[in-house]
DNA sequence: AAGTGGTCTAGACCACAGC
DNA sequence: CTGTGGTCTAGACCACTTG
C-alpha cells in the first residue's frame, strides 16, 4: 500500500490515509482508531512510523491521545464565545451565546502563579515607563471546567504593595487595580495574535508544547489617558473565542 | 548530567535546558545550535531523543531548523498590525503601525484554490439557507513576502458564476461580491479564535502541522441586515496581529 | 566531499488504564 | 494480567546545503 521511492514520506502518507478515512466517515468522530501496533502490522511499517503520523494528526487538532487507552478521533469542544461589543470601552460578558454558567470572564477564578521584575522591553516601550519600575505578574485563570488562560501583566512596581492583597479579595486582576486606583480602568487598545504554547505556558494550561493559543494583549488606562498597565492573555483557542457585533 | 529515574523524561529534561541556555542568552538569537550530533555526543543520549528535544523547541517557537544547514534561535518576524476601528463596520488598512508597503488587506493578492459544494452545516446555520443552495470558495492570501492566509467563503450558490469572473478583476473577494450585488457590504459579525494548521492548510501557508494559526470569522451583509456570506480565515498567527484602538 | 537535518527500522523497557 | 501509548537505544540510509 505504502512505498517510499521519491514521493512523500511513509508517515505523511499514512497520515493523510487516516485523514481521509476519518474525513470520509469510516472512522467517526469519538471512535478509536487501531492502536499503533495494529497499524503497523495492517501497514507493514515500523511502529515509529506509525507514532510520527498519529503525531501528525494528533498536532492538526484530528485526533485525541488517551494514553493508556487508545487514540479517538476527536470531538469538537463547544467553544465559549464572549461577546466583545465593539463600540464602548469594556467587555461585555456573557450574551446569549452560551449560558453564563461557564462565563470565563466573570465566574473566572484568577490566581497569581508569579510575580517578578520586569525582563522584557515590550511592556516598558509601550507603558512609557523605565523597564525597572515595572513588575510583571503572573497568573492563570482556571473556570471549573480546566485551565482556560495564562495572562501577564505588567505594571507600575509602586502598586504591587497593595495589589496583591486586593486581589486575594476580588479574585480578578482588572477589578483589583480599579480597587487600587480608585479610579475605572478603560481599554487603550487590545490586539488579537496567535501563538504556540512554550514549553512553560503548556503545562500549566495542560496541552501539548506547540499547542494554538490565541493571544489578546493591550494597555489598559486612566479615563484621562495615561497608561495603568500591559497585559498579555493567552488562551486556549480551541475553547474560547471573542465575537464583535457590528449590528444590533 | 540528564538522568532518567522517576523524573521527567530525557527529552523534555534537555528541552528545558536548551532552552534556559538560548534565555540567558549563552546561545543568542539568530545564533545556530550545535548540531544534533554534537548535541547527541555531548549529553550522551541517542540523537532520537536529541531531536525529540529540539522537535519541542521548534513547536514552541523558539527555534527554527534548516534542513542542511542547522538548527538556530529564532528572531521573531515583524508582525504586520491591521488596524479595525472598532466603532465602525468597515476595516481601516494601513496605519502607521506599519508602512503601507506589506499592507495585507489592500495589496494583498487573492488567489482562489479550490470551489466546491458546501459540505459544512455551520455556514448554512448562520446564514439561514440550505446547504445544497451553498458554494464554498478557498482562497490563498499571498503578498510578496510569502503565504499569509487560507480563507474559505460561503456563499450562494447563484452568486458563482458572476462571482469567479469579477474575483479576477479585482483580485479581492469582498471587493468582488461588493461589485457583483451593486451594493455595499457590511460586516455583522467577527469573531477572533485560534486553531492548529492542519494537513491541507499546512503546505498550503508554507508551516508545519500544528502551527498556531488566527482565526477570523464572521458573516457579512446587506445594509438591511440580510446575509450575504460566511468567511473563515486562518491566518499566520507569527505574522499578523488585528489591533483594535479604542481611544483616538 | 563533508556536514546537516529527515526518515526508517528492530528491539527493548516503562507507565498507565481497565479487567 | 493484558493492552495501550511513552521513552530510549543503535544503526542505517537518504536529501539537502555549502565549500
Amino acid at each position: 500500500m505504502l512505498q517510499r521511492h521519491g514521493s512523500a514520506p511513509l508517515y505523511l502518507q499514512l497520515a493523510r490515509h487516516l485523514q481521509r478515512r476519518i474525513d470520509s466517515g469510516e472512522i467517526p468522530s469519538g471512535a478509536r482508531l487501531p492502536s499503533e501496533s495494529e497499524l503497523s502490522a495492517q501497514y507493514a511499517v515500523n511502529r515509529l512510523t506509525v507514532r510520527q503520523a498519529i503525531g501528525e494528526l494528533e498536532r492538526a487538532g484530528t485526533v485525541e491521545i488517551r494514553r493508556g487507552i487508545g487514540t479517538f478521533v476527536r470531538t469538537p469542544l463547544p467553544q465559549v464565545s464572549v461577546q466583545v461589543d465593539p463600540r464602548s470601552q469594556r467587555v461585555d460578558p456573557g450574551g446569549p451565546h452560551q449560558g453564563p454558567p461557564p462565563d470565563p470572564e466573570t465566574a473566572r477564578v484568577e490566581r497569581v502563579v508569579a510575580t517578578s521584575p520586569a525582563a522584557e522591553g515590550e511592556a516598558a516601550r509601550v507603558l512609557g515607563l523605565p523597564p525597572e519600575r515595572l513588575s510583571r505578574i503572573d497568573t492563570l485563570v482556571e473556570p471549573a471546567s480546566g485551565p482556560l488562560a495564562v495572562s501577564s501583566y505588567w505594571v507600575d512596581s509602586a502598586l504591587l504593595p497593595a495589589l496583591l492583597p486586593a486581589m486575594e479579595a476580588t479574585g480578578n486582576l482588572a477589578a483589583a487595580l480599579q480597587q487600587v486606583l480608585g479610579a475605572p480602568v478603560e481599554y487603550d487598545w487590545r490586539a488579537f495574535s496567535a501563538t504556540a504554547a512554550d514549553l512553560d505556558d503548556a503545562p500549566l494550561l495542560g496541552v501539548p508544547t506547540g499547542h494554538p493559543l490565541l493571544v489578546r494583549e493591550g494597555v489598559s488606562c486612566m479615563p484621562d489617558g495615561a497608561p495603568v498597565y500591559f497585559v498579555r492573555r493567552r488562551l486556549r483557542g480551541d475553547a474560547i473565542r471573542f465575537v464583535l457585533n457590528y449590528r444590533d
